[in-house]
DNA sequence: GCCGTTTTCGGCCCGACTGTTTTCAGTCG
């Protein structure tokens, strides 16, 4: 069984067992143990067959059990328990925003609901309110809940949600009273899609704000309203949650609400074995019987964490992996940043669909202060990307020839503009270009764009041919996937990984918003395996040179570093890798 | 179910809002 396959069935576990009732904190252990398996850098059948369960961080006996259970028979006495006991439909009904555990066990008991049909139905006959406890305002609350969730968006892309909460975070700056408002949450994380909007607001009129915010013409129903919280559905269909407060406390307020949950469990965890106390409003500590906060009013986010005597953690950090602890030792990693990158690696043309001439992205690589750039136009297979053959691509070479000649003429040796292709992988793993001439250009960059529905294990081999190919020195945008649109292709990861490893292969984080491919968790695992990592705008203008910055939002989420970075380094370096692969 | 400078039992993050049983449980982040 795959690592995720197994995280699945845990959570199946957790979700049955909190609709049953069962002790909270177990609960809690089986969902950390689905939060830990899904950011494994190995395979638990390789970490098992080392005898390395028990170092995992929150696998005890029970679950150590349960996993080699799984591994070796595909299922656990447990988890057929609670498949029997607590069916799918029911767990649907739990799923729903604003319906929990503890109402679905009651009407799933006393009305005998198992699914979310019959849950509307006996809202809208009034059955609910015959229940202790339920009376006609929750019927009505469950009937605009099974509403609301029907309306409410899946998860949405970061590049869509992003400038719509940079937008509505300004129109909230502007409100009466406010005197600053940001976005928050898994978007100033930088996470790829975000589940809901946060955004924290200082205010030195509450009650003017308070007033001001539901009539935001972003927000088309309010969910919740108090003091210092406003919950609102805006017009992307996403849950936004506004938090409030006092100027002085906005550091810490932006702190709470931009770190992930995990990440402040344990900081609060860590505040008190220091015998200090965290929460949104500050760090305290206790001295004889009095609370006292240990920050200055206006403290920042940094104030925060000195407090706590720990450096720094930049937000897109705070997930709750290894960052306090790695911060704890003074071993957090010196992110990657924008003014880091010396060239981009992956860039169209008018050759194949790109709208900028060589010599136009070449003068927009210079304006950018970059030293290198690679022009790697489409091999012949993507029609629609009006592919080069043989002989235009032959004919290309010679074009930026003599545009290097120019450019050298113009700006002298600062700036090297370097030959390259970006090749189909073929459905049976070979390339899209002939030996003789890959052999002559500076990079070549192997992507699938073709027949991507295969199975894993042909996919899996695809991508290791492509790997194992002397001539590849780049796999592209390695997963195929578009954010809101496609799913990514079924393939073993950790083999590719492993391949990539061995034959010094680079791995892309293609910087294209749609695609932030391959995504943090997989571009952590392959660094931590040795492998180094491109960020490329896969630019197709000159304008979509900047789009880097997204690419860049994975790397820092991923931990990486300029040194974990390929297109970070001067020229000779680079060129010496493309030569002879990325081994460490 | 996990864990330990409070170590094999007794804790486990905690604050905001809603609805209802009007003092607190449920839900969420």
């Amino acid at each position: 069984m795959t690592n995720h396959e197994i995280a699945v069935r845990f959570q199946r576990i957790a979700d049955a067992m909190e609709v049953q009732g069962e002790n909270q904190f177990k609960i809690r252990a089986y969902r950390k143990a689905v939060d830990t398996i899904d950011e494994l850098g190995e395979p638990l059948a390789d970490i098992e067959a080392r005898g390395g369960l028990s170092e995992i961080s929150g696998f005890g006996e029970a679950i150590i059990g349960k996993t080699r259970d799984f591994l070796t028979r595909g299922s656990t006495k447990l988890y057929e328990e609670m498949t029997q006991a607590v069916p799918q439909a029911v767990l649907e009904m739990a799923a729903i925003p604003g319906i929990g555990p503890k109402t679905v066990k009651a009407l799933w008991q006393s009305l005998g609901i198992t699914s979310v049909t019959e849950l509307e139905t006996a809202a809208k006959e009034q059955r609910i309110r015959s229940v202790t406890g339920f009376g006609a305002a929750k019927e009505q609350s469950i009937l605009e809940a099974i509403e609301r969730g029907r309306r409410l968006s899946e998860r949405l892309p970061l590049f869509i949600a992003l400038p719509y909460a940079e937008r509505l975070a300004n129109d909230l700056a502007h409100l009466p009273g406010v005197t600053k408002a940001e976005a928050a949450g898994s978007l100033r994380r930088r996470k790829d899609t975000v589940g809901d909007l946060d955004f924290v607001v200082a205010t030195t009129d509450p009650a003017a704000t308070e007033a001001a915010i539901p009539q935001l013409p972003q927000l088309t129903e309010i969910l919740e309203s108090g003091h210092s919280k406003i919950v609102a559905l805006c017009n992307l269909n996403l849950r936004v949650d506004i938090r409030l407060g006092k100027p002085e406390d906005f550091g810490a307020l932006l702190h709470h609400f931009s770190s992930g949950q995990a990440h402040n469990i344990q900081l609060r965890d860590f505040a008190e074995s220091h015998g200090k106390k965290i929460n949104e409003y500050g760090v305290f500590v206790t001295e004889s019987g009095v609370e006292e906060s240990i920050i200055d009013g206006n403290a920042d986010e940094s104030a925060i964490y000195a407090a706590l005597g720990l450096p720094y953690i930049p937000v897109e950090l705070r997930e709750g992996r290894d960052e306090i602890a790695m911060a704890a030792r003074g071993a957090l990693p010196q992110l990657i940043e924008e003014s880091d990158f010396r060239g981009q690696l992956h860039e169209h043309t008018t050759w194949s669909d790109g709208s900028a001439s060589i010599w136009e992205m070449a003068e927009a690589a210079i304006a950018r202060g970059y030293e290198y750039l690679a022009i790697t136009d489409h091999s012949p297979l993507v029609k629609v990307a009006n592919g080069l053959d043989r002989d235009r691509l032959l004919a290309q070479q010679e074009e930026i020839a003599q545009v290097r000649d120019a450019l050298a003429a113009k700006y002298g040796d600062s700036f090297t503009l370097l030959s390259g292709v970006e090749v189909d992988i073929l459905a049976d793993g070979s390339l899209d270009g002939d030996e003789d001439i890959l052999s002559r250009l500076d990079i070549v960059v192997a992507s699938i764009h073709m027949r991507y529905r295969e199975e894993e294990a042909a996919m899996t081999k695809r991508i290791l041919s492509a790997i194992e190919n002397p001539h590849v020195d780049i796999i592209g945008h390695p997963t195929g996937r578009l954010l809101g649109r496609r799913e990514p292709f079924p393939v073993d990861m950790d083999a590719i990984i492993d391949a990539a490893a061995r034959t010094g292969t680079v791995m892309e984080i293609n910087a294209s918003p749609d695609r932030m491919d391959i995504n943090d968790i997989y571009a952590r695992r392959a660094c931590e395996r040795g492998v180094k990592i491109t960020v490329n705008a896969d630019a197709h203008s000159i304008k979509g040179l900047s789009l880097l910055r997204w690419g860049l939002y994975t790397a820092r989420r991923a931990g990486l570093t300029p040194e974990d970075v390929i297109n970070t380094y001067r020229l000779p370096r680079l060129l010496a890798i493309l030569k002879d692969g990325a081994r460490n």
